[in-house]
DNA sequence: CCCTTAATAGTCACCTGGACTATAAAGGGG
DNA sequence: CCCCTTTATAGTCCAGGTGACTATTAAGGG
């Protein structure tokens, strides 16, 4: 960080790649685009792009999100940094350093191919596989840094609605981690910890479901988990 | 991460900053630089350096940490990605997208101004304030980074020799989270989780304390903790 | 020779969390 | 219409982890 004026510089080209996750049919999806070039033409990658001039990563991220999905309050999303990538050689045509981002939503539109020409689409997350550069890599960075923050932070509400049940919230971890959990101990624990829930006023849903209905609650004011809701350990590959 | 030919993009300068952390008497040290020009003149400053064109961003943090510290065994140290700083203007000088690490060492050698005239030193991290650009913002979060990761992965040995005393291993733990930990509790945490420490098989340290001699033990093969050993988040702000 | 210092051993109570059973409240099919 | 399935909610029991604390051992120093 010293030293500029005495040192030549290689000029790079940096470029943000989402991992654009849902809850989607009660499984994990993805955000994936079809490339319609060359490299991996024809492959599956992560929505993506370039800098502009006057933009910081996160910025980029948030309008290349936009353009993706369609959506207009991208602002609420949550929006993540997960690492940066910068092998020389990850894209064949020239040197690219790419800041790698995980965006979580809750309720997935349908995707239309916003500024590019490209087929944008929502896949399984067990189905994304064989995707252009090293984006299995990212994708799989994403998956197990969003499952260790469901440990210890708030961050499964980033997945529902504003208004949720708790089975909604409980199917957030076991799709996000690939373990069932145990409902009566999942409620004590989230009803148990300060400000992650609050229940919504004077509310039950009936419609849906066939079961009893399940009341309805809001993300609270909490950030962090206190004790935090660790994934046992369990013998068997995660999904 | 598609349509580079129908996009003109903008070129940037890559940086790595280095936030290398120690346990020097007793407490968090960093390792800093005096910046003798413009801007920033006579600032402290993390070391860090340009990318070179073949180089990936951890081979650049290495590289640098072995021309400022003048350590041989480089690749044995952890090295760890904390995020990308890119928020346009924070250079003044020029667009700059900076990969920050966290190095943690665990003799600490004198530095030498290694590749840079500029002078290194070791500094308290409690005195490491009005850092030059947003380093100030770097080193807060490569403490809060390892502080986190010394809860559930078994980071801690790796402030520390080859051999080491149970009490020295507390003393990570106590210097970097800034809280005092029960010692006979801490053992039992320790000696609990298989594969953190593993005994020295027949010595004993006598020399230098005063008191009984400390058993020494070495690093594990485990690399995560579980359960976690969890920092009570009490009352009273972090050092 | 005692006093201080630090490591090690052990105790006790509390709380969390895993496993499990029971009850309540809906819808659906015969 | 009644029962059966489904889902939510309530509650119990117990093992293990951990905080707080006391006791003992083994060094060095005045």
């Amino acid at each position: 960080m010293h030293g500029y004026d005495k040192y030549a510089f290689e000029p790079f080209a940096v470029t943000v790649d989402l991992a654009v996750l849902t809850l989607r049919a009660d499984a994990l999806h993805v955000l994936l685009v079809e490339r319609g070039q060359e490299p991996y033409a024809g492959r599956w990658a992560l929505p993506g792009g370039f800098l502009l001039p006057d933009e910081s990563a996160e910025a980029a991220a948030r309008r290349e999100l936009a353009e993706e999905t369609g959506l207009a309050d991208v602002g609420a999303l949550h929006l993540e940094q997960l690492r940066t990538y910068s092998e020389p050689g990850r894209d064949p045509r020239m040197r690219v350093v790419s800041v790698a981002f995980a965006a979580l939503l809750p309720d997935p539109p349908e995707p239309h191919g916003g500024g590019d020409a490209d087929e944008a689409r929502w896949v399984p997350y067990a189905e994304a596989r064989d995707l252009a550069f090293d984006h299995d890599r990212i994708l799989a960075d994403a998956r197990e840094r969003v499952g260790a923050k469901l440990e210890y932070t708030c961050l499964a509400t980033a997945f529902c609605l504003a208004e949720f049940t708790l089975g909604e919230l409980q199917q957030v971890y076991e799709r996000v981690w690939g373990t069932a959990l145990d409902r009566p101990n999942f409620r004590r624990k989230v009803l148990a910890t300060p400000g992650l829930v609050e229940p919504v006023p004077g509310a039950a849903r009936l419609t849906g479901g066939r079961g009893k209905p399940a009341a309805l609650y809001r993300a609270g004011p909490a950030t962090t988990l206190h004790p935090p809701l660790l994934r046992t350990p369990r013998e068997g590959r995660p999904a």
